[in-house]
RNA sequence: GGGGUCGUAGCUCAGUCGGUUAGAGCGCCAGCCUGUCACGCUGGAGGCCGCGGGUUCGAGUCCCGUCGACCUCGCCA
């Protein structure tokens, strides 16, 4: 070993002690000709390690000439400051280390960053430099974070007999959902593997095989664009259970989260989360995936305004559409004219709403351009509906009932975080259940899967399955923190007859459905046991636990919004030699 | 594919109405300093103002295009 000891474990105990340190210059202080501190930095921490020609001048002469992000080894004594002389900001500093030997390992270039402190570089820099961007205390906390969070989950489900099974990488490409990865192959010319989007026939297939508790840190792929929490390539705790039904899953996963979060931030997850159904979530937040960490609900008033003298508010509530609104609490004041009119007019546009109506309720009543077209009787029944008190404010969309759900939810949202209606160290861990099973789609004039082909219908809603299938409840549940789809799963279809029926639906005829999935529909014929299972977004889990809102920030070699690695250069062009080997000829983009 | 923000020294940014030699802080280099720890002091170097066109007597500044990063809508079973 090329050391004694890391850089953040020596104390006061250790003094006398003569120690082997390797590390990182962190910082160089020159004081004199003839003493020099370093602070010697690595993943454990920093230690003063001290240059003084009392103990060999030829040593001092090496250590003028450090710079910062040298990589130096230093053999000395370990030696307790002296009172009045210790640093409190160091886990070490009580102590420095006089150096008797100091070895230069490796020299740096001038970084073209601060690895720590002054204000961070521009993305495009740190990702270009990711090897020195790593080594900023943040991301080197949040990598471990995830290792932590990692050991973990392994551990859970290990003690619970699950088995960590991998699955293949190269698989088969599946037109359904997002865009493939697609890797050519070279023996069968004009063929083409995909990269999973999840494992999710191969899970099921396991269940067939009889490895009735499967899970694994899987690594998916899907050629989507990209968000600020969403990468091309991302990591799932992916899990599948036999014999079970949903409430078997939830109860596993309240489990997992209750016990990592436990074990990685000392966080207390009070269990079983509450569950909400699909129907509740929507009118109440306008979301599938509500931030629950705050109220600020949604009100429905689209009988008060079909009453109403207001004709726009008329025209929508009277051809089928909805009138919602928010209350922000004493929000009268905060919000000016031009940012209701422009700025939040603009933000709900975004999501298809045509306007954006306010109100503010001053002395008992509304007062509003528009409070005019509203009786005595109508503006009292909104204000006490709206739960709506003096110095409040009214915000409302009228639209349809898609477009008064994105709208009121990103506005609640944007509002929320604004005012800061909660605490954003806060967690709030919910399940969403009862989702549709299908949703239809008028272009193609079928139904789509709302969650995936293989949902189990929910058994309630079994007869809905031939005479009105978009009623049809999915046996499904996705978890939400924080205003995040964090997990999603759902019960299997383990009946190749009810595979049958939804794949008709979707419009799969069965030809269609063998060439796409006969794999596993012939695996079902042979005993599949009842199964259900979901998949965890590791990514975001550890982005929340790290109290950030960018996925690239716990992922050690992130892409950008192009799905480019600034590192590498990857995507890069090959040599021709390879497309020849593929016979794949790149073709002009046409104009 | 659409909308938005940004691009000036190694980094973070300022740069007025289009007008002299483009500035600051940090970093870097050199010198000084024997108890510093965001050390301090003195001095210095460092610019394709993303790139390409255009308007103008004159462009970091205005216009068009383009490249890149970020946020976002669509998209993401």
């Amino acid at each position: 070993m090329l050391r004694t000891h890391t850089c953040g474990e020596l104390r006061r105990a250790q003094a006398g002690q003569t120690v082997i340190l390797a590390g990182w210059v962190h910082s160089y202080r020159e004081q004199g000709r003839e003493l020099v501190f370093v602070d010697l930095r690595d993943r454990y921490g920093k230690t003063q390690v001290v240059f003084n020609t009392d103990e060999d001048t030829r040593i001092d002469a090496l250590a003028r000439r450090l710079r910062r992000e040298d990589v130096i080894r230093v053999e000395g004594e370990v030696r307790y400051r002296g009172d009045g002389m210790t640093n409190a900001k160091l886990s070490t500093g009580e102590i420095e280390v006089r150096v008797h030997q100091l070895t230069l390992l490796s020299r740096s270039k001038t970084p073209p960053f601060e690895i720590e402190g002054g204000e961070l570089p521009n993305e495009e820099l740190r990702l270009k430099h990711r090897f020195l961007d790593l080594r900023r205390p943040e991301l080197q906390r949040n990598i471990q974070l995830r290792h932590d969070l990692t050991q973990a989950v392994r551990s859970y489900f290990n003690d619970l007999n699950f088995l960590e099974i991998e699955t293949p990488m190269l698989g088969r490409s599946t037109p359904e959902g997002a865009r493939d990865y697609l890797v050519p192959s070279r023996v069968h010319h004009g063929s083409f593997y995909a990269l999973p989007q999840s494992p999710q026939i191969y899970k099921q297939i396991l269940m067939v095989s009889g490895f009735d508790r499967y899970y694994q840190i899987a690594r998916c792929f899907r050629d989507e664009d990209l968000r600020a929490d969403r990468q091309p390539e991302f990591t799932q705790i992916d899990v599948e259970m036999s014999f079970v039904q949903r409430d078997d899953i939830l109860a596993t996963i309240d489990g997992l989260v209750s016990t990592v979060m436990k074990k990685v931030r000392n966080i207390d997850v009070p269990t079983p989360l509450p569950r909400y159904t699909y129907h509740d979530v929507m009118a109440r937040f306008g979301s599938d995936k509500p931030d629950m960490r705050f109220g600020m609900e949604i009100t429905d008033i689209t009988d008060i305004a079909l009453a109403s003298e207001f004709s726009v508010f008329r025209g929508v509530a009277g051809s089928g559409g909805f009138i919602r609104g928010l209350t922000v609490k004493n929000g009268a004041e905060k919000y000016s004219r031009r940012l209701l009119d422009v700025d939040l007019k603009n933000f709900v546009g975004d999501y298809g709403a045509k306007g954006l109506a306010y109100m503010k309720v001053a002395g008992g009543r509304l007062e509003s351009s528009i409070a005019k077209f509203f009786s005595d009787e109508q503006q009292q029944t909104i204000i006490s509906r709206m739960g709506g008190a003096d110095g409040d404010l009214l915000l409302f969309v009228a639209d349809t009932w898609k477009v008064t759900c994105s709208a009121l939810a990103a506005l609640r949202n944007r509002i929320g975080r604004e005012q800061q209606l909660y605490d954003p160290q806060s967690f709030s861990c919910l399940w969403v259940v009862d989702f549709p099973l299908l949703t239809w789609n008028p272009e193609e004039g079928r139904f789509d899967a709302e969650h995936h082909p293989f949902c189990q219908p929910n058994p309630d809603d079994a007869e809905y399955l031939k005479t009105d299938p978009g009623k049809v409840r999915a046996d499904s549940y996705d978890l939400v923190v924080n205003g995040y789809e964090a997990a999603s799963g759902s019960v299997r279809i383990h009946d190749s007859e009810i595979q049958q029926m939804v794949f008709d639906l979707l419009k799969i005829n069965s030809e269609e459905a063998e060439r796409r999935f006969g794999f596993l529909l012939e695996a079902l014929r042979f005993g599949a046991p009842p199964h259900a299972g979901i998949a965890l977004g590791l990514d975001r889990w550890v982005m929340l636990l790290a109290g950030n809102d960018n996925i690239r920030e716990v992922i050690a070699f992130p892409k950008t919004q192009k799905a480019a690695d600034m590192l590498t250069g990857a995507p890069s062009e090959v040599d021709d030699r390879q497309l020849r080997d593929l016979r794949i000829a790149v073709t002009e983009q046409e104009k």
